[in-house]
RNA sequence: GGAGGGGUGCCGGAGUGGUUGAACGGGGCGGUCUCGAAAACCGUUGUGCGGGUAACCCCUGUACCGAGGGUUCGAAUCCCUCCCCCUCCGCCA
């Protein structure tokens, strides 16, 4: 949600952005339109208000007035608090009309508001999905053919090691779904230890947060709208499943006023992520590129707005170090605006080198959100004057296990299909220095 | 799943229809006193929205006592629906 003030004050940058993002900019005419008539209608109901409770004010004493009044006054008495029951009726009725009206506005507008996306930070690239800036690249992708084989795929490899079992998930699930075991579902654990070790040592503060969350927490992240399609909801109970710890993370603090001395507030949650997957049939259909159900530990920060760009590139680096540490050849790119979800300002992806593809894949993400999603949440901060106002958020992907797994396993392959295992995770694997086949 | 109790401001806790945004206590903040601190005393203490402003402070109006509806001239107070929390029983990782 956008400030409704900015967009009075400034449209036209409310206007560019949408346009940068392919969205469409009338809407901000739109919502002019809609927030001036509401203004209106809210200060007529409000001073009928005024009007009837000043009105109301006089009953209570006319009415024990003419309750102590003798014979000869009652006559009089009971006319003045008829009166004024008569008038205070139909001011009733007045301010009743007024209100809806005033109600039916704000309604409307925040219907409306719901389509303007967060205003792009103008250093975004813009463009559609293939007008990203490559910012970095890291590692060298391995020359198989000089190396003397040809590269397995990760089911390839998953499948000997006993590691990912695709044809199972499938019988007890459906498509898109996997199981992992032995050295796979060590690896994850692995990883996961890697990870929280990294984060906590950073400061973050680990969180396992509940993965089934309730349409509110739903709507204020932002996943109800053009993702509704991709999201699982219990209908029986009117819940969602979460697509990625974001969401119990960011509603974490929903509703709070923090103290801007407790900023940043940084956390590390660890959960199950659940995607419909819908609109992409066909794709990625071999292995666990892109699957139903997996888990991922993502680094979420609320803090000062002025705070938020430097923000962002911490948990960029925090990504970066991970990959490093895994040696993982990947690269960061920096997506353009018509890529951008509807609560990101900025969003940088990591792709890995996926040799198999001989291209790069997205596994992290990591978006500011600047105030547009704590806006919604209704999350404030206030600062040493007592002031309050918005504060920014932003998430980041630390490790997507399945996708890391992919990349780990055919990045460090040999030729024979064990997989050597990088020092740095090797305390988290008993010190073992290959996964080999059972 | 069954039975009962309860949701009021930063916290505790009053308040059953009319100057109640809300008593009282605690906490916080400011001040007096003190070399300083404590104690005592005095004052102050929310958020959203609209208007006065382009904006802050400020002034003013209005809304907010779990949420949403309703009754009424008027609702924290009465009615309905829903949500959440607590206690006991049952079931259960």
């Amino acid at each position: 949600m956008l400030d409704p003030r900015s967009v009075r004050t400034d449209p036209d940058t409310v206007r560019a952005s949408q346009a940068a993002r392919g969205a469409d900019p009338t809407v901000v005419d739109r919502y002019l339109d809609i927030d001036a008539a509401r203004r209106e209608a809210i200060g007529r109901y409000e001073q009928l208000r005024a009007e009837q409770k000043q009105l109301g004010k006089r009953i209570g004493p006319a009415q024990g007035a003419l309750k102590r009044a003798d014979e000869a006054d009652r006559r009089a008495r009971q006319d003045e608090v008829d009166a004024l029951l008569t008038q205070a009726a139909g001011l009733a009725e007045q301010v009743k009309a007024a209100e809806a009206q005033a109600a039916d506005l704000q309604q409307q507008l925040d219907v409306i508001a719901l389509d303007l996306d967060n205003v792009v930070d103008p250093a975004a690239p813009v463009g559609g999905e293939e007008d990203f800036v490559v910012l970095a690249e890291v590692g060298h992708p391995r020359d198989f053919p000089t190396e003397g084989f040809t590269p397995r795929d990760h089911l390839e490899i998953g499948a000997r090691l006993r590691a990912i079992d695709v044809e199972r998930g499938a019988k007890v699930s459906g498509s898109r779904f996997f199981y992992l075991t032995g050295d796979g579902a060590l690896l994850e654990i692995a990883l996961l230890n890697l990870a929280i070790s990294l984060a906590t040592g950073n400061g973050l503060t680990p969180v396992i947060p509940p993965a089934l969350v309730n349409p509110a927490a739903m709507e204020a992240t932002g996943f109800l709208g053009q993702a509704a399609e991709n999201v699982y909801h219990l209908a029986d109970d009117d819940m969602y499943l979460v697509g990625t710890a974001e969401v119990p993370l960011a509603g974490y603090h929903g509703d709070e006023i923090i103290p801007a001395g407790d900023l940043p507030l940084r956390y590390v949650g660890f959960s199950p992520c659940f995607r419909r997957e819908a609109g992409s049939h066909g794709r990625d259909t071999r292995g666990i590129i892109r699957v139903h159900q997996f888990d991922k530990v993502e680094m979420f920060t609320y803090c000062a707005p002025e705070d938020a760009v430097a923000e962002h590139e911490q948990l960029l680096r925090w990504q970066r170090e991970f990959l490093d540490l895994l040696e993982i050849p990947y690269r960061v790119i920096d997506v353009a605006t018509g890529d951008l979800g509807a609560s990101a300002a900025r969003k940088f992806d990591i792709e890995a080198w996926i040799p198999t593809q001989g291209r790069y894949r997205e596994v992290t993400s990591t978006s500011n959100c600047t105030t547009f999603q704590s806006r919604r949440l209704n999350i404030r901060l206030r600062s040493g004057e007592g002031t309050v106002a918005p504060l920014a958020t932003l998430n980041g992907t630390l490790v997507a296990m399945p996708r890391v797994i992919v990349a780990l396993l055919e990045n460090h392959q040999t030729r024979d299909g064990d997989v050597r295992v990088p020092p740095a995770l090797r305390p988290f694997l008993g010190g073992r220095e290959a996964l080999t086949a059972p």
